[in-house]
DNA sequence: ACACTAATTGTAATATTTACAAAAAGTATT
DNA sequence: AATACTTTTTGTAAATATTACAATTAGTGT
């Protein structure tokens, strides 16, 4: 009996317990990574150029087999650099894409991980089978290899629900910056506008955003207050349930 | 060269290419269901009683290996079915499980999916390799097989998030329910406590509980108006970034 | 000193939330 | 039939929060 005929999708309880626990060891699993990168308004996506079939020359995201003493957050962070030479971003498990024709080498399914980060804070540099990795404007992506279009959509609403519950924001901001720079990562990543003097007045009392006794400098209007992330103190609130409610 | 030692976490690039590419294809998946129960009040979670190893005897969440050529949604219907005979309930794709030695036989991950029904309107019946189902309180659960304590903890704390953004509560409810009974399933599964008057006040006034013209019978007190979920609103205002705050 | 720009504060009109209290609509009991 | 009882449903006043702007502030550049 082929596998084709032996694996259809509904089993007797007969067939199932003929097939021998082995044959079910055949497959494997890949990480990708979906990089966003915040910058002066705009939201981009680390692609890589694929050096290597399948898809070679196709961009896609950053991503590859996962060995098989590997963990998978491990894997991410390694694939990541591996491919693209970043690293110490923390990523975060998305989604789980699985469909049986998803890979043309055999049965991959991928686990997808998100990041947001600010554009210039890395050197994303191509290494291993990558022979580019680029950022590319969200406005303007090019086809992407096997189902990447598809867990980049995900990725980005998911993005836009961790906004507003998770920290995930602060590493798209510097160590310092103006509730103005604040308001504009969420306005360019949620899609919307708010009122700059309401928005400070929401946001400028949460606890986890600590004042600062320094002001921007050689800005030619008034200068802004800076700011800095406690992060300890977020999570102390998030544990309590909070969320943006923008 | 063993597999212990060509499969360490960070390989070399020649290392890399010296792998063959058919040795990353000996993994497994699985799915595993948690299917919350909510009935007067209390929450529980469909367990089954596993009959074979490993962790014979040992209390499980449902779930078994995927197929190779079956996708992961169908997969996890297929398996909640096998094991329990429950059948057509809405399941959630929640978080993927990989640790490296959490599966005694090899390398398994598994993707957890989650669902919230009513209790009472499953007839859970053990088939296959499970001896028993039953539904167990989550005040007070029996030591699990394998992580699956730990997928059990993820996955609560996700069904509480979707809660305020999907319509998973749908299910907990008859078709015909009152707001106070709508209440409780929030109340339940939050574990908050609302004030019935500004409760229902807020929410009676959304498009997607529709109001009938029906009222509960032989109740021995003021019979409540019966409402019904209209889903496709909900959809609608869902896709516009509706969610509750409560 | 004055113009210019964006940050920051102020404000009045609305709207919402909160904590209760009161009324309503049934059944059960006297 | 009247009264008690229970939970639903409506009402309300005080406190808060939101909204849409306007005014003020604190720098730089001319």
């Amino acid at each position: 009996m082929g596998y084709q005929e032996l694996y259809k999708p509904r089993l007797s309880e007969d067939d199932l317990y003929a097939i021998p626990i082995d044959d079910f060891f055949k497959s494997a699993f890949s990480v990708d990574c979906v990089i966003f990168g915040y910058h002066e308004e705009t939201l981009n996506v680390l692609l890589i150029e694929r050096g290597t079939e399948p898809y070679a020359n196709y961009w896609a995201l950053p991503g590859d087999l996962v060995y098989p003493n590997e963990d998978l957050d491990s894997a991410a962070i390694r694939v990541l650099e591996d491919l693209t030479s970043v690293t110490t971003i923390p990523i975060r498990q998305v989604h789980t894409f699985g469909s049986v024709n998803r890979h043309p080498l055999g049965r991959v399914i991928t686990i997808a991980y998100l990041a947001l980060v600010e554009t210039t804070e890395l050197q994303p540099q191509a290494s291993s089978w990558a022979t580019q990795t680029k950022w590319h404007s969200l406005k303007r992506l090019p086809k992407l290899a096997f189902d990447h279009g598809e867990i980049l959509a995900g990725s980005l609403n998911e993005l836009k629900r961790m906004m507003l519950t998770e920290q995930i924001w602060s590493r798209a901001l510097p160590k310092k910056f103006t509730i103005t720079e604040f308001q504009a990562v969420f306005e360019t990543v949620l899609g919307k506008k708010y009122d700059k003097g309401n928005f400070r007045k929401k946001v400028a009392g949460y606890k986890f955003l600590k004042k600062l006794n320094e002001s921007q400098t050689n800005v030619s209007h008034r200068p802004s207050v800076l700011y800095k992330f406690d992060e300890a103190k977020f999570l102390t609130m998030k544990s309590k349930g909070f969320s943006f409610d923008l």
